[in-house]
DNA sequence: GTATTTGCAAACCCTTTGCATTCGT
DNA sequence: ACGAATGCAAAGGGTTTGCAAATAC
């Protein structure tokens, strides 16, 4: 089996796991995404571009419905940075990530090691649904 | 003097603290910015319509351009939590938010009982430039 | 065969920009 | 007067949508 069959069986199986069609479509961003098993934080354009690259064709329109379709899912979670974009991030659990300013990248943050203490309570009739952390890192001068 | 007065007056000792002109316009969307002296988390589009209820007139892309003076100037910092729009903060340390999601409001968290512990080291060559923390708050079902 | 998905282009929303006019000093 | 700020309308960038053609089951 050649690596590219098994990031295409990985995707389909993750397809399968969300109960969503596999389409060539699909089954190319799945693999894409999580066929060699590690976690990503892509962006619409980014994965477009590997898509193109990869010699297949999905149009730009698709990729985001299908980010869409995969976030409506729970296979993967978006996040917002800063207001020009969306990163689209395969581990689904709450966890910090670290956003590299100068490169528009997004990773993430050693969570094993960071804490929160003291969460303020939620107040009165909510229930807290998530807690964004972000740590935006600049090159030293 | 009036509380009108005292807003407009409060207003224009901030914008002089950043030596930006006291124009009409900035007055007075400084003045309903930090007026009564309470932090406020604004979007353009509601501070525009603020400024318009006021009776006075200001066009939309002032209030853009002039939060972004405002942002460079280091007077209000910039709070982005999705995609769809900014959120404009006059208190000006580090410090997390609660999000309403359902009514798409940015308000502060308690911040004094919160801490982070362990924060992760910053890559090498990388300095922590800021820890965004967003709590987000949805009804209780 | 039927419902879903795709692709394209047009529409959308928030935000910025170009340029002539007005304002602050 | 001079440079800076304003307003309008147009452009911009990322994302979504309408609808006809293609595809999955």
């Amino acid at each position: 089996m050649t690596t590219t069959e098994i990031s295409k069986a990985r995707g389909e199986a993750w397809l399968a796991g969300a109960d969503l069609r596999p389409t060539r479509q699909r089954v190319l961003l799945a693999s894409l995404l999580v066929g060699d098993g590690r976690d990503r934080h892509v962006t619409a354009e980014w994965l477009h571009d590997a898509a193109c690259a990869s010699g297949d064709k999905v149009s730009l329109a698709t990729v985001y419905n299908t980010l869409r379709a995969f976030t409506d899912a729970g296979l993967v979670q978006e996040i917002t940075v800063d207001g020009t974009g969306s990163y689209f991030d395969t581990k689904l659990d709450d966890h910090p990530h670290f956003y590299w300013e100068d490169e528009g990248r997004l990773s993430d943050a050693g969570s094993e090691a960071l804490q929160i203490v003291n969460l303020p309570d939620a107040p009165d009739g909510m229930d807290i649904a998530k807690v964004d952390i972000v740590i935006r890192l600049r090159a030293k001068r």
